[in-house]
DNA sequence: AACTTTGGCGTATTGA
DNA sequence: TCAATACGCCAA
């Protein structure tokens, strides 16, 4: 075996430092050379001593590809031919290199073979405060390092500068000995890294955590994760990767949301990997430094259950990227940081490059509709039965068949076409193999290879995508809404009572077949073209069909709850709770009413026996507080209650987090939510109470839209009196 | 610095 | 009080 690539770093002088996999599970490092390339428009003219310039086929706007014999000249080039706007090129220049070689990192390793290492520090203080690196009696109390299920914990000897200098040094020869390619930390970034960085600076250490001997990067950086931002002193170390398990999770919740913190105890809890509360053990953050002075044992092993979890995370939601990097011509840092556009994006390049064809940029997409969704019936049903069309826009992709506009080449159908045929591969290893880690190692790759192939569609749509094109997606959306009518005529034909559709799926009511939904679905089949599979997912004993989009399911064991009006984070937790009565008791599940619940709240209320937390809204802030002042100082609207509240609060709240507030009584002049809302870290029961009859007309207004299910009609205006 | 899409519900703010 | 509108959050 020639070994697997497990590290790439491009040097200053253009040298490609490689470190490559020995039998023995060791990495070698190898030199070779990268060609630095760049796509030119033709108004760029600049000649470069040193820079090759070759016309490229075919029609785009890119229409020639420049070469450079150094990096310096790369560098000059790119300066010059920058102003002009006509240059495009691929960042960064590690992912040049794989692209030019064709090469991938990781390919012929599985995840048991990758070197792993994961880091935890713990800091003190001297004044009992939260530490800051800033602070220069404040220290890194201990490192926390693991290899495979081999601890490593190197400990500060004395509370001396001296003393932390020889810590941090150790560091650096305990990563340069271990090697690993990658290194994990759950906030590695916001914290880990970023303290030792400011300790080693202010103790003149090198933060040598790289491979060839190479000192960390940092600069600032910005992930977009749903719809925050969030803020990090990005690391990277030449030839290794840095995963923040942090960041992975909120990935992670995009889709599942079903955390409620992101702190690596609670995830742990979550997952599974830490199953009881004492099974590990505990110190909470102003208790460290006391530890580690008194009881050393426990400080260590506080930091040995950080390290063992932050491996748990890192086990579950790692693989997916690491399976990434073998398609992709990207660094794994770059895989977890970044969307699926330009991952794509690459494949196209890659092909382009390597054939010598012209380049086009992305196109303008005009705005197009989507998928089909309809509420049929609202209420509860009985017997119900989903079905959904299996991958039904890649398949509708496949069956049109049509390459984007810009795709001279033709490269995207047969690429979805590899990759589906990829992915029904390890689907089916992932099921016969023998060995259970290889089952998993499968499973994964076709997981990541779904999430790709399913993007596909989402790409297309994507005005930043390169090969972008809307008129495409836009039939695709056209045919998924077509295919979806005729399902739903068919299954209306026998006698099946439509609830809702939404896109791929339909539920349906169903006594006839409810016992046979096989049956039912070999005589709907027959209408659907071919390569498209309609597929039974599963039955239900009642369903609450409330909106579209919003609805709640009951097999007999387990409630799902679907939709924003239902389960949306924002809502207050009284609310919430109401709701998940509500639906417990419309599905069959529970024989208790939400009504006694109702005047049990408006009894607490009056009397403000309600804990604030139970009435206090959360939102996610859409923007820094520091430029809602400024807009609103311009005069600008709409006023939010929610930003008003984080202006209130000190420290304020950055974008993207999240923040609780209250609704204080009436004042005059202020009436209006936005002028009353007030942080719930700011409440006070005496001083600044809560307005119990803004919260008991939620009440009614809940009533209102859901006493109807209850039998009760709210005749309106009644419940006022009550008060 | 980074970026997959559209559709839908509920709530709050505005201005009339 | 009512509409238009913006936005947060979610489904697929």
């Amino acid at each position: 075996m020639k070994g697997t690539l497990c590290g790439v770093w491009v040097d200053d002088d253009g040298r490609v430092h490689t470190a490559v996999s020995k039998a023995d599970g060791t990495r070698e490092t190898r030199i070779e050379t990268l060609r630095p390339f760049a796509w030119l428009r033709d108004v760029v003219t600049a000649e470069t001593e040193g820079v090759t310039i070759e016309t490229l086929k075919g029609e785009g706007t890119f229409t020639r590809l420049a070469h450079a014999d150094t990096l310096d000249a790369f560098d000059v080039f790119l300066k010059a031919a920058k102003d002009t706007g006509g240059i495009d090129t691929i960042k960064p220049l590690e992912s040049q290199f794989l692209l030019q070689n064709k090469a991938r990192l990781f390919a012929d390793l599985s995840f048991g073979q990758l070197r792993r290492c994961q880091l935890d520090i713990e800091t003190g203080s001297t004044d009992g405060a939260f530490s800051q690196a800033t602070n220069p009696d404040d220290r890194v109390l201990a490192i926390g390092l693991r290899f495979g299920d081999r601890n490593r914990i190197l400990v500060l000897d004395a509370m001396t500068d001296e003393a932390e200098k020889r810590l941090l040094e150790s560091l650096n020869t305990a990563l340069a000995e271990e090697d690993p390619d990658v290194i994990e930390g759950h906030n590695i970034f916001k914290f880990d890294l970023d303290y030792l960085r400011q300790r080693a600076k202010r103790l003149k250490v090198p933060c040598a955590w790289g491979r060839f001997g190479q000192k960390a990067s940092f600069r600032n950086s910005r992930l977009k994760i749903a719809e925050r931002m969030v803020d990090f002193p990005r690391c990277d170390l030449p030839g290794r990767t840095v995963v923040d398990t942090y960041l992975l999770v909120q990935q992670y919740d995009i889709t599942t949301r079903e955390l409620t913190s992101y702190g690596l105890k609670a995830v742990a809890a979550y997952f599974g990997i830490t199953e009881d509360d004492d099974e590990r053990t505990y110190l909470a953050g102003d208790k460290i430094h006391e530890a580690f002075l008194h009881d050393r044992e426990k400080f260590i092993a506080y930091l040995s259950d950080d390290l063992r979890e932050t491996r748990g995370v890192a086990d579950l939601l790692l693989p997916t990227y690491f399976e990434q990097v073998k398609t992709f011509p990207i660094l794994l840092q770059e895989a977890t940081l970044r969307g699926t556009t330009s991952k794509i994006d690459l494949l196209f390049l890659e092909e382009y490059y390597h054939a010598r064809q012209a380049c086009p940029v992305p196109p303008e997409v005009a705005p197009f509709e989507g998928g089909y969704t309809r509420s049929f019936q609202e209420g509860v049903f009985k017997h119900v039965l989903h079905f959904d069309v299996a991958s039904l826009y890649p398949s509708l992709l496949m069956s049109i068949g049509r390459n984007p506009k810009n795709d001279t080449l033709g490269v995207f159908i047969p690429l979805l076409k590899a990759l589906r045929e990829y992915r029904l591969k390890y689907k089916q290893l992932a099921r016969t193999s023998e060995d259970a880690d290889l089952r998993a190692e499968y499973q994964a790759r076709q997981t990541s290879f779904k999430i790709l192939i399913n993007s596909f569609y989402g790409y297309l749509g994507f005005s930043g995508a390169r090969f972008g094109d809307g008129e495409l997606a836009a039939e695709v959306t056209r045919r998924g809404r077509e295919l979806l009518q005729a399902l739903i005529d068919e299954f209306t034909k026998h006698d099946c009572t439509i609830l809702e559709a939404d896109t791929d799926g339909i539920y349906l009511s169903t006594e006839r077949y409810f016992d046979e939904p096989d049956t039912l679905l070999a005589k709907v089949a027959g209408i659907l073209p071919p390569g498209i599979e309609l597929e039974y997912d599963g039955k239900y004993t009642a369903m609450w069909s409330y909106k579209a989009k919003n609805y709640a399911l009951y097999d007999g064991k387990k409630i799902t709850i679907r939709g924003s009006a239902l389960r949306s984070r924002g809502i207050e937790p009284f609310l919430k709770k109401l709701g998940n009565q509500l639906v417990h008791f419309l599905v069959g599940a529970s024989a208790e009413s939400p009504l006694g619940l109702v005047d049990d709240y408006r009894a607490r209320l009056a009397s403000r026996q309600m804990p604030v937390a139970e009435v206090a809204k959360s939102e996610v802030l859409g923007m820094n507080p520091d430029a809602y002042e400024r807009f609103i100082a311009e005069g600008g609207k709409p006023r939010r209650a929610s930003a008003e509240a984080a202006l209130q609060m000190n420290p304020r709240p950055r974008m993207g987090e999240r923040v609780a507030y209250y609704i204080t009584p009436k004042q005059k002049g202020k009436t209006s939510d936005w002028q009353r809302a007030r942080p719930v870290a700011l409440y006070d029961a005496t001083t600044a109470p809560y307005d119990p009859g803004y919260y008991t007309d939620k009440l009614d207004d809940w009533l209102e839209r859901y006493g109807p299910f209850l039998g009760v009609t709210p005749p309106g205006g009644v419940q006022g009196e009550l008060l």
